[in-house]
DNA sequence: ATTAGGAATTGGATCGATCCAAATGAATGT
DNA sequence: ACATTCATTTGGATCGATCCAATTCCTAAT
């Protein structure tokens, strides 16, 4: 406010329980049991406070009952990359779930900035949000996250999270899902598969790498390390992914790559070198964003269902807070393989080479 | 809390002002100026206050703080649809401009649910909220919005806006983007050009629409309504408008997308159709969303900033939130045309028929 | 008419931090 | 020694709603 300017509407200060009180003719309990919708409150009493809310356009102060109550209403969200359409969605059935149940979400976007994420949770916290969502952002230290135990409010990992935390987390299986996909590719009859795109650093990827080679070990394959192809997580590292591997010795044939968005720049690459998608050369993504369906052809890939772990990681959220004395809990859902129109049975005269 | 459930870790309250003030030996009044950095302190006595917040594990209580103080540091973010790339952007420049500047983020995606958006507001409101940003549902009521005006907080609306709310609002010159596109399609020698997504009904599409049209008059060339379709705005809503004006008895030559994710679709169509981007038919999207650059060939399209818009709104409310004397500005950003690769000239034999 | 018992209502203290006017302390000048 | 000035510090009231124990209001029973 500044000094000179004049509040053109209302000068007044805020209507609060007491104006409710007086202009209603009973005492502020009253009207704070009207509020909360007490059965306590005679029938004729109550309409005469809610006539008397109407009348002066009261607006509940949240944070003013929360003071007196001890308790919160809100919950933090803190997300490494909000524009990755995985998260995104993530997200909204997060804050869906969160609304449902009469949270509200605070918000912040990390970019991956584990400095950034320190300050944005100390905020949230001052805030006294009653729980936490939390993606943490590449290079978080385990120790500073683990000591969110004493801050008094939960913490429910979603996606990637940090080995002994001691903290709960929520995510797909990633080496289950990597798995059913190299089966697949296996059964089609390819023996040199890729892996493509990741950074060993997180352990999204090196659980996709673990199930990729379980799948291989279980075929008795050796994985041959020159086929595991960290690459950056966008379409560019797709595309130079797929060059490097075409131009191996020994090229293989299929490829899991770490994600759809990877899976999409590999479908570019070997469009660009002149290879048939499915006849010449067999490709698998990891996510099922709503882009998957409309490559051509369209992908198969891996569906981890972000909306689904939304909910969940909500739901996990919740109970920890109704009952904070319970464990935390690692929940892993299982992903599913959805077959679209990129893979098929390894060329002929290639499965010897 | 459970009644039975014993607090495992810390069975007494929270730390305090107070509490700071008696293991400092100073009163409530001298922590607090500490708190808030004022000058009006010793050193000496600062340095002793510290000592004992470290020592205390002290947590500042922002909601406390701004009971009294009668101000927010909250910003609610209301969002019709965050799975949206554009907006996911949009979100993420918006939450980062608002945490520079020491404000924290409500947010919610309403999934084009006007009652919903309602509710969520109206909990951020009781929440203190020192002002919106909104992309307002499809089917918004104009006078509820407008009541908005004396909620006492600044509400700007993004990239939507309802015609006649009173509120601000920060978008792309829509119609100017459009004009810009089909000027470039018109030097190529294209004159059947169609526009094909988008919902009549939404103001984002009735302006790109008018920029359509405009260019269209100015080269003195009567706009063919037929050549006008709308469709829904996603990937399959692309593949039909497609179908659609090649099936037409004069097919258009050129076409302007609603929005890059439909001249994605329309693409897929074009290819399907036999017919080859650029040489037989030139098409240009509208967002520059991430994934345009890596459409075969690329995706010429109008590129609106999402994240600087997210910036500007975020200044805009700022602005408006340390002085709302100020009236409601509606701030219109120039968008650029970003040229890629599947535009072409008209084919030949073509410009006649 | 009186009273027990439940239903309904209430005043004052409280949550945690800040505001404000007033008090204290230290340092300077005469 | 005393007044004056400036630098620090402080107690009590306050923001808006809720808790709690206590009170008042009813109604039905004696």
């Amino acid at each position: 406010m500044s000094p000179g300017a004049q509040e053109p509407r209302q000068a007044s200060r805020r209507t609060t329980v007491a104006d409710l009180a007086r202009a209603a003719g009973v005492s502020r309990s009253t009207v704070s049991l009207v509020l909360r919708n007490s059965p306590l409150v005679k029938r004729e009493t109550r309409h005469r406070v809610e006539e008397a809310i109407e009348r002066l356009g009261y607006v509940y102060n949240r944070s003013a009952a929360n003071l007196r109550r001890q308790t919160s209403d809100m919950v933090a969200m803190v997300i490494h990359d909000l524009t990755n359409p995985f998260f995104a969605e993530l997200a909204v059935g997060l804050e869906e779930a969160l609304e449902a149940a009469g949270y509200v979400t605070l918000m912040a976007n990390t970019g991956e900035d584990p400095e950034r994420q320190r300050r944005v949770m100390e905020t949230m916290r001052e805030h006294g949000a009653a729980g936490f969502i939390l993606c943490p952002a590449l290079g978080s230290e385990t120790r500073q996250i683990a000591a969110m135990t004493d801050w008094n409010a939960p913490v429910i990992q979603v996606m990637r999270w940090l080995p002994g935390a001691g903290l709960g987390s929520v995510a797909p299986d990633y080496a289950l899902g990597a798995r059913m996909a190299v089966e697949r590719l296996l059964a089609l009859g390819h023996r040199r598969i890729a892996f493509l795109g990741g950074r060993m650093e997180t352990i999204v990827t090196t659980e996709r790498v673990r199930g990729y080679r379980a799948a291989l070990d279980a075929a008795g394959i050796a994985a041959d390390p020159a086929l595991i192809v960290p690459a950056q997580v966008n379409r560019g590292g797709g595309v130079e992914a797929v060059r490097h591997v075409l131009a191996l010795d020994r090229a293989p044939t299929a490829a899991l790559c770490f994600s759809d968005v990877v899976a999409f720049g590999a479908l570019d690459a070997l469009v660009a070198a002149g290879l048939r998608v499915s006849r010449d050369f067999s490709m698998i993504g990891f996510d099922d964003i709503a882009g998957a369906r409309y490559t051509l052809p369209p992908l198969t890939t891996v569906a981890a269902y972000p909306k689904e772990l939304g909910r969940r990681s909500a739901a996990a959220l919740l109970r920890r807070i109704a009952d904070p004395s319970e464990a935390p809990e690692d929940e892993i859902l299982a992903p599913s393989l959805v077959v679209r129109g990129t893979c098929g049975p390894v060329p002929t005269g290639d499965e010897t080479r």
